[in-house]
RNA sequence: GGGCCCCUAGCUCAAUUGGCAGAGCAGGAGACUUUUAAUCUCUUGGUUGUGGGUUCGAGUCCCACGGGGCCCA
C-alpha cells in the first residue's frame, strides 16, 4: 500500500469512497484484460421470481454507482443487466392460486401472470422495478436470459461446458467435500431439508446416473416445458442429448448444436456470461462470496473453461426493513423500491445505498426515523452547497442527487422540513392546497403546490400509511357534548371570549396572540399585556381544554397551527356549547 | 464444519485505502409577550465488548475470547 506523496496530496483534494475504489478496480480489470479501447462492462443480474425487494435493489444500485463514477471520468462504460427469467419457477408463494404448482419447473418467462396484467410471471415482477429504476435515474442495458438462451447466443459456450464437463466437475467437487450439516433435532432437520430443497444448490443435484451425473446443462422438456428432466444419454460427436421427463413422462432428444432448449446450471452459467459479456465488475450478495459458492467456483471455471477472468467483485450485505409491521401482513410481502419511493425522494433512497459500504448491512426504516432521515439529508444538502466543505459525505450527496444522463433528480424547489409537512398533513383532511397555504403561513413562502413536490406527496402518503394511529392526531368528528355541558365558569368564559373574537378568516399572527390572550382577557387584562404567573397557569388549563375538545387528547400540535388547519367553521362547531 | 457483518454517549447510529471520537434524540441551562408536539442559543454525557499485538499514531489493521446477527455447506 505504499504510495507516492503526490498521490497522497490528490487524495486529500478529492474525497474518495467505496465507489471510487470499486471503479478503480473495474478499470484496472479492463486494462489487465487487455482491452484498452473496449467499453467497460459493469453487470448486474436478478431473478424476477417475486417482488424485487429493497435488498435486491442493492444489486442494481451498486452497479449503477460504479458505472456512473466511471462515466464521469470520461471512460466508456455500460451497465448491463441480465434478467434471469429463464430460471425455473421454484414454488408457489402464499397468496397465489395453488394451481400454479403446475408451472413449477418451467422458466419464469413461461409461467403465466396470476394477476393477468402482464405477459408472464417474470414480466409481472420486472415491470414495477423498471418503473422504480427510471424514477431513481438508473439506466441500463437489459438482457433477457430467456431471449439469449433461446436464440442460441450461448451455443458455443454450452458445447464447451458440456465437452469439458469432467473438468467442471473436478472443480465443483473440490468445493463439495465438506461435511454435511448435522441437525440437532427433528425440527432442525426438517428446516434444513427445506432449506436445501429450496436453495440454488438444487442446481447441483444429479441430472442422471454415472457419467451423466452433475451434467452442466439442463434441458427444459419439449413436451411440458418443465426442467424436471433426467439426462439418459449424451453423444459427444453428434451432441444429441436424450432425456426423460419425470412429470409428463416424455422421452426426447435435443441437439445442443442446433436446438436451444435448456440452460447451463447456475454455477456454470454465471462464469460463462462473464466471459461472453466481458464483465469487468459485478457485485453479489455476500452469500455468493462464501467459499464453495457461485463466485468462488465461477472464478475458477471462467478461467479453466472459458479462458476469461472473473470480474472485480464486491459482496453486499442485506438491507433490513423496519417500522412497517402494520403493512407487511396486509401487503403479503416485503417492501419494494416502489414502496420506498412512495415516502422517500429518489435521491434519498439512492443516498441510503451509496453512503454505506456495500458489505455493511443497513436498515430502511419506514417509521419515525423517516423524519430524521429527511432532516439529515437536508442538513447534508446545506453542507454540500459550500464547495469548501467537499468531503466524502458530500461526495455521497452528489452521487445520490444526480446522474450523468438524467441530470439532477427531482427535488422540491422549496424545501420544507418533512416533519412540518407531515404534521400538517396529519391534521388537515389531506388537501394539498390547504397544506400549501398553511406551509406558507408557517414561514415557508412558495408560489404553488408544485414547489413543494415531490416531497409533499410523500409526506402525505407517509402520514396516512406509516404513522401509527396512536401517534396521529385525530380531530373529533363532532363536538364533545358531555365535556361542553360540564364546563366550569372559567372555561365557559374562555371559550366565549375566544369564539367572540375569532374572525372567519384566520391568520397566524393575530390568532396566536388571541389564543394566548384569552386567559388574560378573562382576568381583565389587555390581550397584549405580559402574562402573570396566574395567567400562565390559566393558559395551561385553557390549552388542555382546547385539545380535549378538538382532538380528544391532552396535548397536540401547536394550537394556532391546528386552528388554521381546521378552519374557523370547524373550530367553532367543536367549541360551541349546546 | 466454514465464511461474513456488528458491538462506539442513557437510546438510535456516524466516523469511506490508520490521523484531534462525532451527530440526532433524551437529559440540563437559557432566549423569544409564546409555557403546546414551534424556533433558536449554550451544555452534561465515552477506558470505542474483553485481552493481547503491529504502528510515531488504532474505533479503524492482526491474533484470541465473549455476545448479537446473517449466510454457505
Amino acid at each position: 500500500m505504499a504510495r507516492g506523496s503526490d498521490q497522497v496530496r490528490s487524495d486529500q483534494e478529492s474525497p474518495h469512497d467505496w465507489v471510487t475504489r470499486a471503479a478503480d478496480d473495474a478499470i484496472r480489470h479492463a486494462e489487465q484484460s487487455g482491452a484498452g479501447d473496449r467499453v467497460i462492462t459493469c453487470a448486474s443480474g436478478a431473478s424476477p421470481s417475486g417482488p424485487v425487494h429493497l435488498g435486491n435493489l442493492r444489486e442494481f444500485l451498486t452497479v449503477h454507482f460504479v458505472a456512473e463514477e466511471i462515466r464521469r471520468r470520461g471512460i466508456p462504460v455500460r451497465h448491463l443487466h441480465s434478467w434471469d427469467d429463464y430460471d425455473r419457477f421454484r414454488k408457489v408463494p402464499a397468496g397465489v392460486d395453488p394451481s400454479w404448482a403446475e408451472h413449477i419447473g418451467r422458466p419464469l418467462s413461461a409461467v403465466p401472470d396470476p394477476w393477468g396484467c402482464h405477459s408472464s410471471w417474470a414480466e409481472h415482477f420486472k415491470a414495477p422495478l423498471q418503473a422504480a429504476l427510471r424514477e431513481l435515474g438508473v439506466e441500463m442495458e437489459e438482457v433477457s436470459q430467456t431471449v439469449e438462451y433461446q436464440s442460441g447466443a450461448y451455443r458455443d459456450q454450452i458445447l464447451t461446458a458440456v465437452q469439458r464437463r469432467a473438468d467442471i466437475e473436478r472443480v465443483m467437487s473440490r468445493y463439495r467435500t465438506k461435511a454435511a450439516p448435522v441437525a440437532a433435532n427433528d425440527e432442525e432437520a426438517e428446516q434444513l431439508a427445506e432449506t436445501l430443497a429450496d436453495s440454488v444448490a438444487n442446481d447441483d443435484r444429479d441430472a442422471g446416473d454415472g457419467d451423466l451425473a452433475r451434467f452442466p446443462f439442463k434441458p427444459y422438456c419439449r413436451n411440458c416445458g418443465r426442467d424436471t428432466t433426467t439426462i439418459t444419454a449424451y453423444d459427444d460427436d453428434s451432441t444429441d442429448l436424450a432425456y426423460t421427463c419425470s412429470v409428463c413422462d416424455f422421452h426426447g432428444v435435443t441437439n445442443l448444436s442446433t436446438q436451444h432448449e435448456g440452460k447451463l446450471v447456475w454455477k456454470v452459467d454465471w462464469p460463462m456470461r462473464w466471459a461472453v459479456e466481458g464483465v469487468d465488475f459485478e457485485p453479489g450478495g455476500v452469500d455468493h462470496a462464501s467459499p464453495g459458492s457461485s463466485y468462488t467456483v465461477g472464478k475458477e471455471l471462467v478461467q479453466d473453461i472459458y479462458g476469461g477472468r472473473a470480474p472485480s467483485f464486491v459482496g453486499y450485505s442485506f438491507v433490513g426493513v423496519a417500522g412497517m409491521a402494520k403493512m407487511s401482513s396486509s401487503r403479503g410481502g416485503v417492501p419494494t423500491a416502489a414502496d420506498a419511493l412512495k415516502i422517500l425522494e429518489a435521491p434519498i433512497l439512492r443516498w441510503l445505498y451509496v453512503r454505506r459500504q456495500p458489505k455493511q448491512a443497513f436498515t430502511i426504516d419506514f417509521g419515525p426515523e423517516v423524519v430524521r432521515l429527511y432532516d439529515e439529508w437536508d442538513s447534508l444538502g446545506r453542507k454540500a452547497a459550500d464547495p469548501a466543505r467537499r468531503d466524502a459525505q458530500v461526495l455521497a450527496h452528489e452521487r445520490a442527487s444526480a446522474t450523468a444522463r438524467a441530470g439532477t433528480l427531482p427535488v422540491p424547489r422549496v424545501v420544507v422540513p418533512f416533519r412540518v409537512l407531515s404534521s400538517i398533513a396529519d391534521v388537515t383532511a389531506g388537501s394539498a392546497d390547504q397544506i400549501s397555504r398553511l406551509v406558507s403561513n408557517l414561514g415557508h413562502p412558495h408560489d404553488s403546490v408544485d414547489d413543494l413536490e415531490p416531497r409533499l406527496g410523500k409526506a402525505m402518503t407517509w402520514t396516512a400509511e406509516f404513522v401509527p394511529p396512536e401517534d396521529r392526531t385525530t380531530v373529533r368528528s363532532s363536538a364533545d357534548t358531555d365535556r361542553l355541558a360540564a364546563l366550569s365558569e372559567d372555561e365557559e368564559l374562555w371559550l366565549a371570549q375566544l369564539l367572540d373574537r375569532m374572525p372567519d378568516e384566520l391568520s397566524l399572527e393575530p390568532l396566536t396572540s388571541l389564543i394566548y390572550g384569552v386567559p388574560k382577557l378573562a382576568r381583565g387584562m389587555g390581550i397584549d399585556d405580559p402574562p402573570t404567573d396566574q395567567v400562565k397557569a390559566d393558559q395551561k388549563d385553557f390549552f388542555r381544554l382546547l385539545y380535549q375538545l378538538l382532538v380528544g387528547a391532552d396535548r397536540g400540535p401547536r394550537l394556532p397551527t391546528l386552528f388554521m388547519a381546521l378552519g374557523a367553521d370547524r373550530v367553532r362547531s367543536l367549541l360551541t356549547p349546546p
